[in-house]
DNA sequence: AAGGTCCGAGCAATGGCTTGGTCGCCCTAT
DNA sequence: ATAGGGCGACCAAGCCATTGCTCGGACCTT
């Protein structure tokens, strides 16, 4: 009953094509056991992202992939397990890309610039998980014993890697002075991840643009001329 | 079968303390009507926002009241209608806010640095509608009929709002000119409205200080020295 | 008397999950 | 090679709790 992630097959080894199926009668000679069930966790992603967690129905997430509600029981053991798969590889993601940026990080208007970048650079890999979890962490978050702590674990790392580079930028004379690290951050990481809402991977503008157009807004301002505002 | 707000009861006139009572059996010469029915609305917004719309149940919601869930409908005909108060109410009030400054606004700074102290400042008095429009904006759009479509068209009247004074300060030469408006805005927006996530009325930052502190962020961004970016 | 407010009971639909059984692939021992 | 057992994937049917909502009548105030 700990909030740990369970598995019912424990995966065979076979490497063959997943063929997706609309509303076939039968599987067809499915792929390795963890290959068709991670197709199901993206299926049950993308129904999670467009239609909230609680309002996607495990018929719903069954029909997508072309069987019935009850052979689902046969890959996850609950529905919340299916959230929580989504949830933890992108958070699993996501830390490994910051430390991996952290280490090889020159001075902190550097390394806070890369870590905008990787923001907005998740936005189109993993935006279903990020809908899910902006849309219905609250939801996740109240459920009984601490099934979704990792949650709130994961964002205080996050949060801990973003306020130090902050801080050190002020430290070093890089960023002014008079701000607050952590309402800095906070404004940050809204700014960037709330852009899944509206951003449409084949739109206008692309990722790295997003990401390049807010780092400059982020150093330089939305001025022209003198800064004028008080502090440093 | 439109979108508009029903309501069942009309209103009467008498104005008499409304009182809160835990799970007490009658409901003890409640107010007048409109008074009863707003402070169930409030109730609701609360429980929505703390759980979501879908996870929040008419019995929840009766319970808070101190009533049984089919008393309710005495009120409302519907769950829907209940939400659809809550955020009619603040759409209503924040466009109107909106109109009143930009009726009077000075040059595009000015006018956007009161739009941006009205969004801090609806937080605090529309903290659950705030936050029930965003965990249940693609639930509630996803609706039959265009019940919620006034939700869209309001968004979109607020957008024109922003662009059109972002516009208005790259042309006066107050803004730099290499932004995207409609980017911009959104970037914004977003900004403002995800604080509502984790502001906390009694906490360490009121709205004011929210605000004034992205103002200085937003104008004239988070580094020291002369700008660096290209444009102008 | 009248009207508003609420109770008590319950209905129909929905949703998560179970259960028992079928089907075909693959491995292995003979 | 091949029969046969093991096993993963799925179906069919249904259980059961929950949920939004209904309805007739009781109670209270005016």
């Amino acid at each position: 009953m700990g909030g740990v992630n369970q598995r019912k097959n424990s995966g065979g080894a076979t490497a063959a094509p997943v063929r997706r199926q609309g509303t076939a009668k039968r599987a067809a000679t499915a792929g390795s056991a963890s290959e068709r069930r991670d197709h199901l966790v993206k299926l049950a992603a993308e129904l999670f992202a467009r239609k909230g967690f609680q309002a996607t129905t495990v018929r719903q997430i069954a029909d997508e992939a072309g069987i019935l509600s009850g052979s689902l029981y046969h890959h996850f053991d609950s529905k919340e397990t299916i959230v929580d798969e989504v949830l933890r590889t992108f958070l699993e993601d996501l830390t490994a890309r910051y430390r991996a940026v952290l280490e090889t990080a020159g001075d902190a208007r550097t390394a806070l610039t890369e870590m905008v970048r990787i923001g907005f650079g998740t936005l189109e890999p993993h935006r279903a998980a990020i809908t899910v979890m902006q849309n219905d962490w609250n939801y996740l978050r109240s459920l009984p014993g601490d099934r979704f702590g990792y949650l709130v674990k994961a964002e205080d790392e996050v949060e801990r890697m973003w306020v130090e580079q902050i801080k050190r930028g002020q430290a070093e004379g890089l960023f002014r002075a008079d701000l607050d690290p952590k309402l800095t951050y906070r404004m940050i990481r809204d700014t960037i991840w709330v852009a899944v809402r509206w951003f449409r991977p084949g739109g206008r503008l692309n990722t790295t643009a997003l990401a390049e157009h807010y780092i400059t807004v982020l150093f330089d301002g939305l001025a022209t001329g003198d800064r004028t505002s008080h502090g440093a």
